[in-house]
DNA sequence: TATGAATGCATCATAAACAAGCCATTTTGA
DNA sequence: TCAAAATGGCTTGTTTATGATGCATTCATA
């Protein structure tokens, strides 16, 4: 009984998946890896690590970034290494950024 | 008795989880949008958009890539808009790369 | 500064991810 | 070519994420 989707996903997320998935991929024939083998050293069945590859959007996003992360795949980052730095500023911007956001009445940012 | 995260995640991972998690909740506060009425419209509850927030790794990566592609969160792309061209450029070049790997028997790359 | 609203965080039932194992098929390299 | 190895794709049982609910706390704004 293969589950029929209950959650619909956007074709950009879709799209998001796919790539994340095949850059994986081509990052671990390139290492010259196995999916034994680089499944093992993730701490995952070979199995998941297909789906991971496929881009299926049931995986953990723990997972997917922990096996990019493993190939040296980007992932937020423009330019390698600055992740870090993204992440310092984004946790000093949202100590001062309202904690709570009240209903708005007006005109929402609606257009997406 | 809930047991605490079976799964070991790098230093790398968590960055980038938290990362995402914050530019998520900033996109939303910037939208004025409450937690209530962006999860209505992912199709979530609440609480699960409160872990996405927080970059909690065992979200499903769909989830969280809908949730970001709403509020216009950038996910793989560098410029918006190339990750359809990202994508069709990955497809093409995976019908190139051989299918299976077998176990190298020199030296691996296996600097990371 | 009230106060209605938004958020944080529990708990519990259920749906879904995940691991393990197995076999068929495809692929690689000798 | 051919045999060993890698991959694809199931199935089953277990673990875990998710939704629903409720409540305490914090916040925004009138």
């Amino acid at each position: 009984m293969s589950k029929p989707a209950t959650r619909a996903y956007s074709r950009h997320t879709t799209a998001a998946l796919v790539l994340l998935g095949n850059l994986i991929r081509e990052a671990r024939t390139t290492s010259r890896l196995t999916a034994g083998e680089l499944a093992e050293r993730a701490g995952i069945s070979r199995d998941l690590l297909r789906r991971v590859e496929r881009g299926d959007p049931g995986c953990s996003i723990g997972v997917v970034f922990e096996v990019a992360t493993l190939l040296g795949v980007p992932l937020m980052e423009a330019d390698p290494g600055h992740l870090a730095l993204r992440l310092q500023h984004s946790m000093e911007k949202r100590a001062l950024l309202p904690r709570a956001v009240h209903a708005a009445r007006g005109k929402v940012k609606d257009d997406f």
